[in-house]
DNA sequence: GAACTGACTTGAT
DNA sequence: AATCAAGCCAGTT
């Protein structure tokens, strides 16, 4: 049996490059969209950098919601989507509507 | 294995 | 629009 956490890690590197997803969307991918809040405590734990593409996965507001607002993490993402042509605005917000990951 | 935790969401103030 | 409160549930301790 594959858990949670595997799935969610398979999920998240199915978003493609300047889409993004909710984690209640990325939740709902995995068999449970109550498990929400898991799926933002395993990108935490998971620190794989390089191969898990976590930054493109935002709350359902289309926000950046990393705990403490000026911490580096939450910065790094905003650059990273940036980078990825997906625009962020000063405060943090993105247009969920217009790049929202839309699974086949 | 019980208790604690939280990078969520939704609905009510 | 901004805050608050309460569900929810897998991972961690």
């Amino acid at each position: 049996m594959r858990s949670f956490k595997e799935k969610v890690i398979l999920a998240v590197g199915q978003i493609p490059k300047g889409r993004v997803a909710s984690y209640g969307q990325i939740a709902a991918i995995c068999g449970n969209i109550r498990a929400a809040r898991q799926v933002g405590a395993i990108l935490k734990s998971v620190q794989d950098l390089g191969s898990l593409p976590w930054w493109r996965v935002l709350n359902s507001q289309g926000n950046i919601s990393i705990k403490g607002n000026f911490s580096a993490t939450k910065s790094l993402q905003k650059i990273l989507l940036e980078e990825e042509g997906v625009e962020v605005t000063a405060n943090f917000s993105i247009e969920m509507e217009k790049y929202r990951w839309k699974k086949k």
